[in-house]
DNA sequence: CTGCTCAACTTGTTGGAACAAGTTGATACG
DNA sequence: CGTATCAACTTGTTCCAACAAGTTGAGCAG
């Protein structure tokens, strides 16, 4: 006999049917009962299989509706051409990229002094806890979350570029704007990471469990000092990053 | 009354205590059943409220044991300096960071010929299905599974760096190694995704329900073709990349 | 003192039951 | 014909009960 525990042969089988498209992306699973029938099992058993495959990321559940494997459309972000003045775009590189895929972007934006936070005022080399402008946006594709992003700027900065600190969108893109007040964003500093979301984080992006994020933290630095430190909060089911670097010629494609 | 769930009221109340310290890192929680008595609720519904915390990889569980709040040590990989040769290092770049950190390396190599799979193929620039080398690698940190890395190397070039098929770590690093067979990598394009790990990965790195995996695939590029194609799954927990691009003197600590 | 056994914990698994609440389509009413 | 209602689905939440299985420390035998 088989040692696994029932509910999580439930899983594997289930897990199985879906990898072979037996029960393609976007289609509706048994119901709880009818899988209880299939596989001899209370139905308590069978939601246990069920919870697995949701945290799993592989389907979700609705009250009313059944379970319903997800599907995965990735958006690409290139992360090195990102604010790169090389790579001139006319507006902000989110809207490019979303309608040149043929979708449509929407953001909402919001504008406060706050003081910065510990991890941020380290790597923006500002006291802990001095006031620092926030521009914070969320962004949609089609009317879907797709993330949050938190920009911090150090006061200094403000001083030199005010529109920073006026609410609404900065048409031209902030890359340029800052570059046409003699800041010039010369070189940046990545971090990647990833986690579960918090229960905040997975309200403002609508996801449910069994779904990462993938943070972005962008330190972007002047010749001289650190100007800027902006915090991306991702999909993860949604987003994938890439970095073109070095010379790649031989891919043929890069400009 | 409260509209909100039981569960998740027991899984909102644990996470605050957990998150001001209550319960610190590697303590452990009081059992199901004197939860349940605290919070006037069954065993049953106890365990989903933890369950939930589980599967926001903030604690774990283990049979006989209990619950136990996770410690989080990240581990910081440079990607832009890894396998790079202006930052030359002694031996793989793994080893190097592991030992800097104080900490202690250990990995296994397994060396196989493979059809290449699609996804590679497409990057690598070969037939799908044409044979390559895969040389496959889990790296240990303190015997804590830390990452897996999978790199396939297309057919031609095993022509020329023959010691690619044989088995055995290679002392000075791949890319020295390839280096001085004159074929220099020149320029590379990663892309970063996230998801929930598959219950394979889970086992091999040893992850329970909760932590995502960090999925980084980097096709390494020659003057004029793709070289190798490396995809590497970090613990998401244990793991954070970075990327230090453009001129950052302003850092004060790059080389 | 050493080492083994076992009782008393812990979580894991599985079944059962009942009611709440969201969704949908058939049906009866205006 | 259009609409409102409701029955029959769906999953969500909560309890109870029982036994399996891993861990640990007390206490006993050698």
């Amino acid at each position: 006999m088989n040692r696994q525990p029932k509910y999580r042969q439930v899983a594997d089988a289930l897990r199985r049917e879906i990898d072979d498209s037996t029960y393609g992306p976007g289609e509706r699973l048994p119901s709880e009962s009818e899988l209880a029938k299939r596989f001899t099992a209370s139905r308590n058993t069978v939601r246990a299989g069920l919870n697995l495959l949701v945290s799993e990321g592989l389907i979700t559940s609705s009250q009313g509706l059944g379970y319903e494997v997800r599907s995965h459309e990735v958006f690409e972000l290139n992360a090195s051409r990102f604010e790169n003045l090389n790579f001139p775009q006319s507006g902000d590189a989110y809207s490019t990229d979303v309608t040149a895929a043929g979708r449509r972007p929407h953001q909402t934006f919001r504008v406060e002094m706050q003081p910065a936070p510990a991890e941020v005022a380290e790597r923006l080399k500002v006291e802990p806890g001095s006031t620092a402008v926030l521009r914070h946006c969320h962004r949609y594709v089609d009317d879907v979350p797709w993330s949050t992003q938190a920009t911090y700027y150090p006061g200094w900065l403000v001083d030199r570029a005010p529109r920073l600190a006026q609410p609404g969108d900065i048409e031209e893109g902030t890359t340029r704007y800052l570059a046409a007040h003699g800041i010039e964003q010369v070189g940046y500093f990545d971090e990647i990471s990833t986690r579960m979301p918090t229960p905040e984080e997975a309200r403002l992006l609508e996801i449910g469990a069994g779904v990462p994020v993938l943070l972005w933290q962008r330190t972007g630095h002047t010749a001289d000092a650190p100007a800027r430190c902006t915090i991306t909060t991702f999909r993860g089911d949604l987003n994938r990053m890439n970095y073109e670097i070095g010379d790649l010629a031989a891919r043929g494609e890069s400009l």
